[in-house]
DNA sequence: AACACCGCCTGAGCGC
DNA sequence: TGCGCTCAGGCGGTGT
């Protein structure tokens, strides 16, 4: 489930090789993960970087820009099981063929100081299509496309937290997830930032006092950017430009650990359901009776 | 305006 | 062995 961290990671993996590289001929094997745009936008989607040579790398929350001199930038968005990989292209290609959607020509510049054998090849893999490559003709056209995305999570202040979550009245797990609150934090990270910092996920984003926020502000610095040093975290597909999965799932406290006990106080970590999405939290570390009103959600059981 | 919810999509895991 | 079911969830679109 790539989110910040394993986004981060991969583009930190991406960078050496790919910045002062050309990307030459391009293979779209399915537009619809390029883009459904009609006209000059569609064009620009067809070439998707073609004849490029790559300047620099960027991130915003979940998604990476990748940069062309000639002003083009591809955005992509990972999804749910997107990846980007290099490859040597006298290699055969694996059974998972048909989820490899976009293949790149790629011609790096001397080795010197990268990792292994230069790739030669640069394809987007993406088996659910959640993920998507979308083409711009500048960088400001990428910035246009990220400004409604809230403030990147890796670098939150607490102040800045408590701007977005003002006046929020959603459980803070729903607010964290959004994107256009604050970009970057899913499914996994939402959990362990909200243990960490002692907060029920049904929490009124908007009734956390400052000493919560300020908690939780760097909690959600904190675990990403240790996650981001793992290499992310590997559940199944998740892996980086070399093929490595990362090993931040060893440090997960509450994540997929419904019905065991809590790390921190040995109580049993409950198992919930908030905007459709599977939740855990310890009863005993992140205490809801504190707050006056609860939060609306669906409290089911999984 | 704020927020919930649906549907997209495939593969793993499960019960039978 | 294999079938059908459920679940996983980022995100855009739509409904309340």
């Amino acid at each position: 489930m790539p989110e910040l961290p394993e986004v981060e990671h991969l583009r930190r993996s991406l960078d050496p090789w790919l910045v002062g590289a050309r990307l030459g001929a391009v293979e779209i094997r399915r537009r619809d993960v390029a883009t459904r745009a009609t006209g000059a936008a569609r064009r620009l989607a067809l070439a998707l970087l073609e004849d490029a040579e790559i300047v620099a790398t960027h991130r915003h929350g979940k998604q990476i820009a990748i940069e062309a001199r000639d002003g083009r930038a591809l955005v992509i968005q990972l999804g749910m099981t997107g990846s980007v990989a290099f490859e040597r292209d006298d290699l055969p290609e694996g059974a998972d063929a048909r989820h490899r959607h976009v293949v790149w020509r790629i011609d790096c510049r001397r080795a010197a100081g990268r990792p292994g054998p230069a790739p030669r090849r640069m394809s987007f893999r993406d088996p659910r299509r959640f993920g998507g490559l979308t083409a711009h003709p500048s960088m400001d056209s990428v910035r246009t496309a990220w400004a409604p995305l809230g403030p990147d999570a890796l670098s939150i202040d607490a102040r800045t937290l408590a701007d977005r979550l003002a006046g929020v009245r959603r459980p803070a797990k729903s607010a964290l997830l959004d994107q256009g609150v604050l970009a970057g934090v899913g499914n996994i990270y939402a959990d362990e930032a909200l243990h960490a910092a002692g907060i029920h996920p049904l929490h009124p984003a908007g009734e956390l006092d400052s000493i919560r926020i300020q908690s939780l502000a760097r909690s959600i610095q904190r675990i990403l950017a240790r996650a981001v040093r793992q290499g992310g975290s590997t559940l199944r597909d998740y892996r980086d430009a070399f093929g490595q999965p990362g090993t931040a799932v060893q440090t997960h406290r509450v994540y997929g650990r419904a019905g065991e006990p809590c790390l921190g106080c040995g109580r049993v970590l409950e198992g919930l359901r908030i905007v459709g999405r599977a939740t855990v939290c310890c009863p005993g570390c992140q205490d809801l009776s504190t707050c006056a009103h609860r939060a609306t959600g669906d409290r089911r059981h999984r």
